[in-house]
DNA sequence: TTGAGGATTGGCT
DNA sequence: GCCAATCCTCAAA
């Protein structure tokens, strides 16, 4: 199983969160692997994209945003839920992220069940903040390298016949954009 | 130093 | 469908 060079996210933003869909994202916590299918992404660039985090100006917290590519950019929001997303910009862009909505578990389910409390498969990882607590994901996984093989790393995965755009969820502008995007898994 | 708000979720109506 | 939970970040003073 390959691992994505860091070329492959240096591209549009918008590129690269259609081309994650399908593959395998890949988490290690001590002796136990947790791996899944990327199944859903949205992407989210700079100044032409409103609901971005790195719309206004750069920050402490969004400085990841407009760093290398390949890295994970971890938030945390609401007071109780971390997201998970890889900096992705073509590089005339000085800032992007695509944002890893849901995730098909195909190992390790056991232990997500355990980190989520529950069993009910289709609740496990169908959402942000389910996913990176599914994954153990929190604010010291912020900046880690996807390209490189670590507790934290992407692959190559499946093949995606059909993907599907939406408009993005749970921000208030820019609503229009199509930038939801996700395949359907057996 | 303080106050306001957020790329969400789950439970209740 | 609506709303509370709850803490980190930003910006203003």
């Amino acid at each position: 199983m390959s691992i994505l060079p860091r070329e492959f996210y240096s591209e549009d933003t918008v590129v690269v969160a259609k081309k994650l869909l399908g593959k395998k994202i890949t988490r290690k916590i001590k002796n136990e692997e947790i791996s899944g299918i990327i199944i859903e992404t949205e992407a989210y660039r700079h100044k032409d994209d409103p609901a971005s985090h790195a719309f206004c100006k750069i920050t402490e917290r969004n400085e990841r945003m407009f760093g290398e590519v390949g890295i994970a950019y971890v938030y945390f929001t609401y007071g109780m839920h971390y997201c998970f997303n890889i900096v992705a910009k073509n590089k005339r862009k000085q800032a992007g992220a695509v944002l890893i909505r849901a995730i098909h578990p195909i190992k390790g389910i056991k232990r997500i069940q355990k980190n989520r409390g529950i069993t009910n498969l289709e609740n496990l990882t169908n959402g942000p903040a389910k996913l990176s607590q599914a994954l153990e994901i929190t604010r010291k996984e912020n900046g880690a390298d996807v390209t490189k093989k670590s507790n934290l790393f992407i692959t190559e995965g499946i093949k995606c016949k059909k993907i599907t755009a939406s408009t993005r969820i749970g921000i208030k502008k820019a609503t229009e954009r199509k930038w939801n995007f996700k395949i359907e898994v057996l």
